[in-house]
This record gives C-alpha cells, structure tokens and sequence, in this order.
DNA sequence: ATTCGTTTGTTCGCTGGCTAACATCGACCT
DNA sequence: AGGTCGATGTTAGCCAGCGAACAAACGAAT
C-alpha cells in the first residue's frame, strides 16, 4: 500500500481499530486462536498490523491513562471485524489500545495486505465494511447534534432516544417500543456533556413525568415513543 | 447487492452522499459531462444510484427547508468522489438533497454496481475510499469532542484549531503555521453550538490577545501554534 | 449618493446548569 | 450484624452564556 497519506495525527488512521462490520461472512479454514478469560489480544506497545474477526465471545478495546484509569473505546460482539490498520505514515507505530478479552473468545487473525486481497475476492465484505462505515459516522454525526442542542432535557432526551434506536432489534423485544439501557447517571452525564447531578435532577422529572422508570436496583427503561412525542 | 440491512432510518446508508476520496486517480477514458455554472447534477427527488467524480469545478451538496432555506452539507472539491449511493432498502427512495455547481464543473458519473466492480479491480480506489471515511469519523468525533467542552473560550479555540487542521497543506503557505480561514461569527456559532453574539465577545478577545488575527473585509487568520499553546 | 443587507461590536437582565456538599439507598462483602 | 462502596437524590449559591436589542461599519446594488 502506498504512503501518500501524510495526516497531522494519527486520529484518522486509527478510526479502523473501533470500526467493526457486523455481518461479515466467517471465514472457513482459517486458523482460529483461543484468547482466554481476561487475556489480551493485543497490547498498547503492538505495531497497528493486524485485523481480527472475533467468532465467538465479546472484547474490549480499551485505553489505559498513566494513572491506569480505562476507558471503553468499544465493545466487539461476535461476528464483528476489529483491529488496527493503519493507512497513515504513523503505521509503524505503536497505537496505545489494549484488546481484552471478556470470557474465553475465538478469533482468526489476518493483516492489511491479506484483508485488501480479501475484499477484492469476497464483495460481501466489502458491502459490510462500508456499511459499517457509514452506521459509525451516522452515529457520531447524530451525537453532534444531540451535544448541539443547548437544553439539557432536550439533550437527555435525544441521547435516550439515539441509544434506544441503536440498540439491535434482537434486544428489543418489548411491543411497546420501550427499550432498556444499563447505564448509570454518570455515564449519560459524560455522553451528553452535562454534570452528574443535573442528569439525575432531569431523570426524576423524567421518571415523574412517565418518559422513562428506572429505580436503584431497576434497570432503566426508554419509553421511546413518548419521549419521541415530547421532543420531536 | 444483497438487501441485508434495514436499517431504522435512511441516515446510515446517506453516508456516502458526502463522503470524498480525496485522491482517487481521475478516471481515463471516461466521459465526462460538464455542469454549467449555478446547474444541478441532481435534485432532490433523483433517486440515490449515482456515483459522481469531479474532475474540476467546484460543487455543493446543499438541503433545502420547506421555506427556502438551503444548508450546505458539503463541499466537494477537485478530484473528489461524490454522489449518492445506498445500501439499504429505502435505496429506491429520493434522498432530498441537490448538487450544484459553483462555476462550471467537470464530472464524470458512474453507479454503485460499477463502483463496486471498481474497488475489485482498483486496489486504489479502495484504499482512498477507506481513507475518505477514516477521515470522516475522526472529523465528526473530533467535533463531539469540541462540542462537550463546557467552557465557551474553548470550545472556540478547539473549533479554530480543527478547522484549521483539516486545511489541505497547499492552502497553508504561512510559514508561521498560521491559517486562513473564510467564515463569519454566525458560522462560528453554528458549529460551536454558541450564540452569534458571544462568539464575537469572544472572538475580539481572542485577536486582543493575537490569538486570531481579523477585521472587516479582512479576512479570520488563526494563529494555531499560539491557540494550542494557550489550550493545550 | 443613497439604500439596503450583512457582518460585527456591545450592553443588560435573566436563567439554566455548574460546583460543592451532603444525605440516602441498596448491594455486596466478611 | 456492621462496614464499605457506588449510585442516586437534593439543595444552595454563583456565574457563564443566552436572548433581545441596538449601533456601527462595510459592500453591493441602484
């Protein structure tokens, strides 16, 4: 592959690493590896050079800061294609993530040059891949503009709204289009940009109100619909 | 193409009606049709199944309201790809967006079945597209970024930083590193989520203390080094 | 020159969400 | 049982940024 691509950081070529196609076609034939409970698949030190498909289990991509504090970049679920690729003049170095693996996994492993042949031969992973593609910058796109909106309700609202619709159809198997998530206050105060307390003051109002019911030991629970009704 | 996905909305398969490969190879031996100055290479209700290259020219992909108001989602530039491809079942639906021309352009058109055997036999092609896309997420979640800062200040220098990242080095002869950029407050405002008058309260700080450098009818020059200094 | 529209500068009162701090609850451990 | 820890509920004071409103400066059109 050429070089041409001279990016200011390494942010755009690292995009692949947390990019997943869902429905890619396993491989058949190919060498699978065993990564036990807790191992890791990849460490922050590894070259970018390897793409993984993961057969069975569930890993985590995850940053460690120097203090050792981690950070979920992604969760990859069965049948999803992961790794590092690089496409930039930073492909010889090192990417900082770790891939840890949640239960025993079972992933075949290939590399850039063997993933281009592949997609040359196999349209249906091209046909993934590029879908995957466009669901993530779908996604991000539709964040921006939930982070855009100046009230927080409405902020709230739209993030429950966009992470019910995110959610496979497969969980959802609620008639009423209500959804789970399982996620604390915090964790919606960091996604939506607001302070933890004010999450929870809007999450009462919300659960008063009848758009979503969640309880200390309750999951919480979207109502999408009436919430879509509110904030349209 | 097979009809896997269906996915909840006509959003993750829009994707690519704004995505670019910067530096695909122009095409030999292709016709190329050319657009005069104000024209449309396709209007709202065209159907998404065509793959544009613009071999000179200039074009905007832009929204229309119901009261007139048009939004340019992109602009595209020379050499880039560009159109309207679909990969889900509201495929066969009008995507309501229009290409124009500003001033006469150069383009040469193809279709996504075409394009698909491209990517086979283009190893090129493929490679800039994945890396139009890579572009394209690390963009939007640099955006996100900017967006969850709380503090008004820096939301703004991150955004003026960004923005003068992503200029192509040509357009960055400076030697002091410092970056041209044409866009009023109100655009400022728009992608900073902030309000038109505080991004000038703002922004004349900003030049008092030569961070940004701008009067009327004299364009917004961005000291970046001096920008990343002060927000690291 | 005049008019018009657009961009920028600036002020003022108001309020929504922040910080900080603390109380409470439930789960889990031993 | 008690103790610990994380998640949630709640309040008080403060201030950054909003909205509205207006003025000034400039370009383009007539």
């Amino acid at each position: 592959m050429s070089e041409r691509h001279e990016f200011e950081s390494h942010n755009s070529c690292q995009v692949l690493t947390t990019t997943v196609a869902p429905d890619a076609q396993p491989d058949v034939g190919v060498a699978q590896t065993r990564v036990p409970s807790g191992g890791t698949l990849w460490n922050p030190s590894d070259l970018p050079d390897a793409v993984f498909r993961l057969h069975s289990g569930r890993m985590h991509i995850l940053t460690v800061a120097e203090n050792g504090d981690e950070h979920i970049v992604r969760v990859v679920q069965e049948g999803e294609i992961f790794g590092e690729i690089c496409f930039c003049s930073h492909r010889h170095e090192p990417h900082g993530t770790i891939a840890r693996s949640i239960g025993a996994s079972l992933v075949s492993a290939t590399n850039y040059v063997k993933l281009r042949q592949e997609l040359r031969q196999d349209s249906g992973l091209a046909d993934s891949i590029i879908e995957a593609f466009c669901r993530r910058v779908s996604d991000s796109e539709e964040r921006q503009r939930i982070l855009a909106c100046r009230d927080a309700r409405e902020r709230i609202a739209r993030l429950l709204i966009h992470l019910a619709s995110r959610k496979p159809a497969a969980s959802r198997t609620d008639p009423e289009g209500d959804v789970q998530l399982t996620m604390t206050h915090a964790d919606i105060a960091a996604a939506s940009a607001l302070s933890r307390p004010h999450v929870s003051v809007v999450m009462t109002e919300f659960r008063d109100r009848g758009l979503v019911s969640y309880d200390r030991s309750v999951p919480l629970t979207v109502r999408v619909k009436l919430l879509r009704s509110e904030f349209p």
